[in-house]
DNA sequence: CTGAAAGCGCTTACAG
DNA sequence: CTGAAAGCGCTTACAG
């Protein structure tokens, strides 16, 4: 018992077939879903098996299948509390899937995307989940020619062709222009997010839209590159300007926390003297020493459609590509004034 | 030169062989460092691999080598930033040594443990690094037996002779105690780490024997679980009990956050009415709505112990394992009162 | 230094 | 349904 249990992975198919008195290829059959074996013969295999301790290599299968059963996934910064989240999230659901991932940290340059999709393509992944990554036109070719399908996740890229899961970026920006000016602000900012990005250049837009609508416009816009430096840089250039705002719609939560801890630094107060408006809704906008009123980009359906979409392309590699957009409802707290009329 | 790049993937040291006009052998030897190769040799393969867009298959030459330059890396939660953070800097570090990293994301439980181990086996990965995940001894010794080197990351393990990072937390502990006897804190409770782990037993027992030191002793502990749920419950329970804190030593910072936030909800000032301090020194404890005076675990050298030993056991098998300790500095902030005459 | 050959642990036509 | 054989893309003794 204890002794097959010993060195359990040196223990080969030929082990098994020896043990079990039959051939290399009818253990690899067992092992083989869906191939014909007889019941009798899966019995025999599976008790040496057993014995063995043996399970088949998945190495020498991928070499042969080409299938390795391994995503990889590309992420960027994980100080932002929304990927670490997406990481877990997309994790689980990939395991449960019997897939296993290969994580690789890369920032938004060129080079280092570069260097990632080479040895992505090395590894023979079965498909690649980019999070908060953009991939250049010719990375993608590159992938598309080793027929890996490939889901952008939380990031469009216009013109590339690639599968994709967003909120619904530019609805948000509008539904939060809306609220502000139903809460009676007239002089609305927006810090957003980087304009780098489609997210950030959607989010922008919709709320441009949204306050056009209303033929109102914001008083100003900063980008502040969805990350904490450039958006206190930003927070102080509003507060320093002949026009201090009275709302302020930041691009992500991320960023919105600097914003909220620098107004207060100022000694003005959130809501009463700004309101402030996020995008994500990352656990700890709902802390109490936040309390933000954000967009929520919902995680778990989000996570869902990227995995149903790679793997739905990894079955069938001529499927065409999708780019799914999820409803992003806006989570009312107290960082903002509310609509005249409407309770808490 | 756009056809040569074209399916990349498909092109095997055959075709280079071929098309340099040398062996296929010597085509894997260009491949190997430390193979004997003549320069010119080198130079043919070089430029005929370049011309294909060749690089050697990752999988086959794990298979024969039995190294798959893959660690496999092993987490539970993603809430608490100072794992995410984790993540990053390993993944990095690992990366440029070459190695690719294997995520799997586990629960505390022994089920989940098991099958992440059986599946770390079957991919022949190279070492495993687990954070803040315990392994059970059984799976201790397959590892062994599979001479996979281990590492436990932020988590000691006594009795399993594998190797650990840790900072010291028993120190840590001691330090918080004499920071807030000095302070002139006379009534100081511990929302203690998750019990079942030795870094929550070791802050308590340093924090204790401090207080002990000093003739002094705690309040009140509590096991916070790691948890925020736990956190906010045990806080309560500090509030509503006979003789209230004017001090909480919280054993981590994800913890901290909940008390202050709950204080305050209670119309408890931080630090005027109770001083709080945590463990860890996560980017958040900065922020100024927390302002969090705490004990750092440096981030960067328990990444580096870590990758650092982990190389040298794969390199040397026969390496003896390491517990390492590294000193954790505390960190004052605006969330406890400071020992008296001691400047700001 | 170089090439021919064996072999890593599997899967998958191919006969029977 | 089952077995013998070829082959996935490499590395590594083994001769020369």
């Amino acid at each position: 018992m204890d002794g097959g249990m010993r060195n359990a992975q040196k223990v080969t198919s030929v082990d098994v077939a020896r043990r079990a008195g039959v051939s290399q290829s009818a253990v690899s059959r067992v092992f083989t879903p869906g191939a014909s074996v007889s019941a009798d013969m899966t019995e025999k295999v599976r008790r040496a098996a057993a014995e063995l301790g043996y399970s088949p290599n998945p190495l020498a299968r991928a070499m042969i299948t080409g299938k390795s059963r391994i995503i990889g996934l590309v992420v960027a910064y994980l100080d932002n509390q929304f990927y670490p989240l997406a990481i877990e999230r997309l994790s689980h659901a990939l395991q449960a899937e019997g897939y296993h991932v290969l994580l690789f940290m890369a920032s938004n340059s060129e080079g280092e995307i570069e260097k990632v999709v080479t040895d992505l393509l090395a590894y023979r992944v079965d498909g690649i989940i980019t999070a908060s990554v953009a991939i250049t036109n010719d990375m993608t070719r590159r992938c598309a020619d080793a027929g890996i399908p490939v889901v952008l996740f939380n990031r469009g890229q216009p013109g590339s062709g690639l599968s994709s899961v967003t909120s619904a970026n530019v609805e948000g920006g509008r539904k939060v222009a809306a609220f502000l000016h139903q809460g009676g602000h007239k002089q609305i900012a927006h810090i957003s997010g980087w304009q780098g990005s489609l997210t950030g250049r959607e989010r922008q837009q919709g709320f441009e839209e949204g306050l056009a609508a209303l033929d109102a416009a914001p008083l100003m816009i900063i980008d502040g590159m969805y990350d904490r430096a450039s958006a206190l840089a930003a927070t102080e250039t509003l507060l320093r300007s002949a026009v201090v705002p009275d709302a302020i719609f930041v691009g992500n939560d991320h960023m919105a926390f600097v914003v909220i801890d620098t107004l207060r630094q100022n000694g003005l107060r959130v809501p009463q003297d700004i309101s402030v408006v996020g995008y994500d809704d990352v656990p700890i906008s709902a802390w109490p020493a936040y309390d933000l009123t954000t967009v929520r980009q919902p995680m778990n359906r989000m996570v869902e459609a990227t995995v149903d979409t790679l793997l739905a392309q990894i079955a069938d590699p001529d499927r065409p590509a999708q780019k799914i957009e999820i409803g992003a409802p806006l989570m009312v707290r107290g960082s903002a004034r509310l609509p005249q009329g409407q309770a808490t």
